[in-house]
RNA sequence: CGGGUGAUAGCGCAGCUUGGUAGCGCGCCUCGUUCGGGACGAGGAGGUCGGGAGUUCAAAUCUCCCUCACCCGACCA
């Protein structure tokens, strides 16, 4: 049947085809104000998916849950030279409340280093009470000039963590272990997304930051996605607002700070680093809706929808996340679109010439494979298609990812590699303005590695290996 | 914020040059026939033509201002 594609192919235009997806998969829209976003219960629903996966990790590595307001004081921004500057270019600011003007005009959050560090000054007394390791889930504000649905957008929701350490070494190791224990592992295992992690170069750090660690992702167009980032603030934050403690000795000293930040940007990523020309495509472990059991066909009698609903309850009642379209006036060639469309990982088809047989049709959405299975061994194969799928999932990005990965040694061939992918160029190539020639054809930094892949833990270390491309 | 393009039904668009009853496709509702990969027929609902001002007997159409969106350039999770 050659009909018209149901979404713009990724080959013909990839930022039509996210928008399409968007749209025919119900997960987003734009709000009334520029810039901001309205998330549809089914994107909703993966997100809190991610937030409480993330938010176990989070938890794993020690650090607690609170919450700080979201208005904050003008003047707090400024105390940090570097943070003011970088931020002020995309602050909301509130200059009236309750029908008069403020005698203070008060930040929207675009961050939340100032007022927390406010209260780490006044809780941590002493090494005692070090590390102070805290986290919230919150909603921010950054006024953004161009934004895109997830990517960027002027309020997003996300988690900041916002430590205070004793040393530059534990500081150093934290920022490091949240990148790795946290979020790479949770963007590998759960979102099966590959991500390259290091170093950004100074120009690219979060304003303030001493140093900054993220996780760079490639998109199924070429472009690299930052993902998460792991910033150590040095003392910068310590100092401005007195974050302090007294050590053994009785010694005053300066704590070393660290935040880190995940974000809806990585629902962006989730879409554009998976979807196919069928639509998204969720990872099962991720998935708000891992299997669909769909009616075909109903008999006179009911005994097929019967059927497939008593199939549904069987399968939640094994732990799957399971949805039931027994919506059987819908042409069931629509449905079963619109479940490949949303990316649900497994579609079960239950009509009358499977269940003759004692039997219902799996169809796997990341391949298209479509195999019978006995009704007495479903909720066993599904729980293990399922985990196979996940797997598949991660080898297939993995390998388009490192398929388009190069190593190169010049600019020229770094910015030729960046068309289609990522490339590996040894940093000294960049000293000398080379970083402003590759900005030129649009292509950046997004981190430094050294050979092994290891983090390098100076900006200029030797042997660092840049891994440049285009990006979102 | 600079340059370009645009805004007409939920979505995609025509109509504008040459002012004169607001249209098409998809989607939606009803009924019937269908139903194992976006079904078909008949009937129907849905629009202050982005907002404001102006010109005119008359404006979706002409003029001005504003707002918003998209693409391209300077910043970011």
């Amino acid at each position: 049947m050659a009909k018209a594609p149901i979404i713009t192919p990724q080959g013909e235009d990839f930022p039509r085809w996210y928008q399409d997806v968007l749209n025919k998969a119900q997960l987003a829209e734009n709000g009334p104000v520029r810039g901001t976003m309205v998330i549809r219960p089914y994107a909703y629903a993966i997100w809190e998916r991610m937030v409480s996966e993330m938010d176990a990790r989070i938890k794993a590595a020690g650090a607690q849950n609170a919450y700080f307001p979201l208005f904050i004081p003008e003047n707090y921004l400024q105390r940090e030279a570097e943070h003011v500057e970088g931020f002020s270019p995309e602050l909301a600011v509130v200059t009236h409340g309750g029908g008069k003007e403020l005698e203070e005009p008060v930040v929207v959050r675009p961050t939340s280093e100032t007022v927390i560090g406010e209260y780490m000054s006044k809780w941590i007394q002493s090494y005692r009470d070090l590390p102070l390791l805290l986290n919230q889930w919150a909603n921010v504000v950054r006024w953004e000039l161009r934004p895109r649905l997830f990517l960027r957008t002027s309020e997003f929701l996300w988690q900041e963590g916002h430590c205070a350490h004793a040393s530059q070494a534990d500081a150093a190791a934290y920022a490091d272990r949240i990148l790795r224990e946290v979020y790479e592992d949770f963007m590998v295992n759960e979102l099966a997304i590959p991500v390259f992690t290091g170093r950004k170069i100074p120009e690219e750090r979060f304003a303030g930051a001493i140093n900054t660690l993220s996780c760079e992702a490639m998109m199924r167009d070429g472009k690299a996605l930052q993902m998460g980032t792991s910033h150590e603030l040095g003392q910068n934050f310590a100092r401005a607002f007195d974050i302090g403690y007294q050590d053994e000795n009785g010694e005053r000293q300066l704590c070393w700070t660290t935040s880190w930040g995940t974000s809806t940007r990585m629902m962006g990523g989730l879409i554009m680093a998976h979807g196919d020309d069928r639509g998204l495509l969720v990872p099962p472990r991720i998935a708000a809706v891992q299997a669909v059991v769909i009616l075909v066909k109903d008999d006179d009698a009911g005994a097929v929808g019967d059927s497939t609903r008593r199939i549904g309850a069987e399968l939640a009642a094994a732990g799957v996340r399971v949805k039931v379209d027994d919506a059987a006036s819908t042409p069931f060639g629509r449905r079963a679109t619109d479940w490949e469309l949303k990316g649900v990982p497994v579609r079960i088809e239950v009509g009358p010439r499977d269940l003759a047989e004692n039997l219902v049709t799996v169809v796997r959405r990341d391949t298209g494979e479509k195999f019978p299975v006995a009704l007495n061994e479903l909720t066993v194969k599904v729980a293990g298609l399922l985990e196979e799928i996940q797997s598949s999932m991660l080898s297939e990005a993995t390998a388009r990812r490192d398929a388009a990965t190069v190593t190169v040694n010049s600019i020229g061939e770094a910015v030729e590699a960046a068309a289609t992918g990522f490339a590996r160029i040894p940093f000294d190539l960049l000293a000398d303005g080379g970083v402003d020639e590759l900005g030129r054809s649009a292509v950046t930094v997004r981190c430094l590695q050294l050979e092994d892949g290891s983090t390098p833990v100076e900006d200029h270390a030797p042997g660092a290996i840049a891994l440049v491309a285009r990006s979102y």
